[in-house]
DNA sequence: TGTTGTGAAAACCTTCACAGCG
DNA sequence: CGCTGTGAAGGTTTTCACAACA
């Protein structure tokens, strides 16, 4: 099995990778890129993690770069795309289109990767029919049949909590394979579906722990220092 | 030092046990947990952990239960308590009041741990001076004087990629330790400030990858059995 | 009996360090 | 020379398994 954080960052490396290549994204700030090749300690800082651990991910799919040139820029987005993506493109659906849903939207809309948000749905009548950020919106009731048309195996969950849980089980009753939920609730499902959880009010309190927790730190750096 | 993982398990076993605690939260649905006491493997259910690993974070953080009760549910939020928050309270500023701006707020303004998010800003002034959600929203021009006035120092970041660095570096440096940042941009910050990335793109894009990959390892499974 | 608390083991992930190469 | 690729080492996190206990 490939662990979960491998997965992340080599989407991470994909999009530093493309905002590399693509000149308009880069103005050569950092290292020697010069956008055609990249070496192992550019892409490290630019994804903030370690040249040892981007090369060790980098053999992990089998990629080679030159030890004169470093990595070909173009070349390691094809093969992180080959790692990836589904060889014939994914579907997802969204459920809840509040603002975190429409907020999702504008992020993902915008992206290529073979990964498409092909519909929304909420119970408010209000929003059925209308098309947000490109993403044609339907009620509760049409949820299983547009999943099975477009074959959407992924779901978003972006409801209130009380929702979360009845929300995933249509979800999976309708074929989703891997939830994506930024409800404040753990998902029970079945083992064989995958859940992702975005958690911001975990994340939230633990950005202020080690803010107060690092000042810390730094302050018993300093003794050490004066010592 | 303390783990980052161990942090956000124990505000997310605070949680449930502040849903197990309160009667309205709490129908009664798992276990043998009836408000008052509950065992390991109950909230290690509700929590999405083993039974194993919350008692060895009880323990990390020096609480006891009882063998024959469990732990006291009420003792433990406050043991939990006193390890996470700080002592007088904490105070975070948002920055970008869009869609994702106002969700955030939305989540968190409900909730009652010791951190509070005290102004949000925006660079669009026709948001300037209103209140969303119970938090007054500035123009930027603010942002050093505000943050100095509450001692705030939690940031959230929720503007697009391209600003992202740029409000980082005004958040460090009036005062802010510690980021949540939610653009698709690793931040570029001194080592002493905590950063926790909110990145939905690669959290979906992990979600899509592990929703056909354990699709594989069922069918593995069901070839496996069958032999 | 069924639970907690915990040393020990296992599993996992990251880094080190250096051979090999252009 | 400085880079990649990688075996080996190191560190961290999770689980096992069982003594102690009510």
């Amino acid at each position: 099995m490939f662990a979960a954080c491998l997965v992340k960052r080599l989407s991470l490396y994909r999009r530093v990778l493309g905002a590399l290549a693509s000149p308009e994204g880069w103005a050569g700030g950092l290292g020697s890129s010069d956008g055609e090749y990249v070496f192992s300690h550019d892409l490290a800082s630019l994804a903030g993690v370690s040249a040892a651990q981007v090369r060790r991910d980098v053999m992990t799919i089998g990629y080679t770069g030159s030890p004169r040139r470093g990595y070909d820029v173009a070349g390691l987005i094809g093969r992180i795309g080959e790692f990836l993506d589904a060889p014939g493109g994914q579907s997802a659906v969204l459920v809840g289109l509040g603002h975190l849903g429409k907020a999702v939207l504008a992020y993902v809309g915008g992206r290529r990767t073979g990964l498409r948000i092909v519909a929304g749905f909420d119970v408010d009548p209000a929003k059925c029919g209308r098309v947000i950020h490109g993403c044609r919106c339907h009620g509760m009731e049409a949820l299983a049949e547009v999943i099975a048309e477009h074959g959407a195996n992924v779901g978003l969950v972006a409801v209130p909590g009380a929702e979360a849980q009845n929300v995933s089980i249509q979800l999976v009753r309708a074929g989703v394979r891997g939830l994506l939920n930024f409800a404040p609730v753990r998902l029970q499902v079945p083992e064989y579906v995958f859940v992702e959880d975005v958690d911001i009010t975990v994340s939230l309190e633990s950005v202020a722990f080690f803010a107060r927790h690092d000042a810390v730190r730094r302050q018993a750096m300093i003794k050490e220092a004066v010592r």
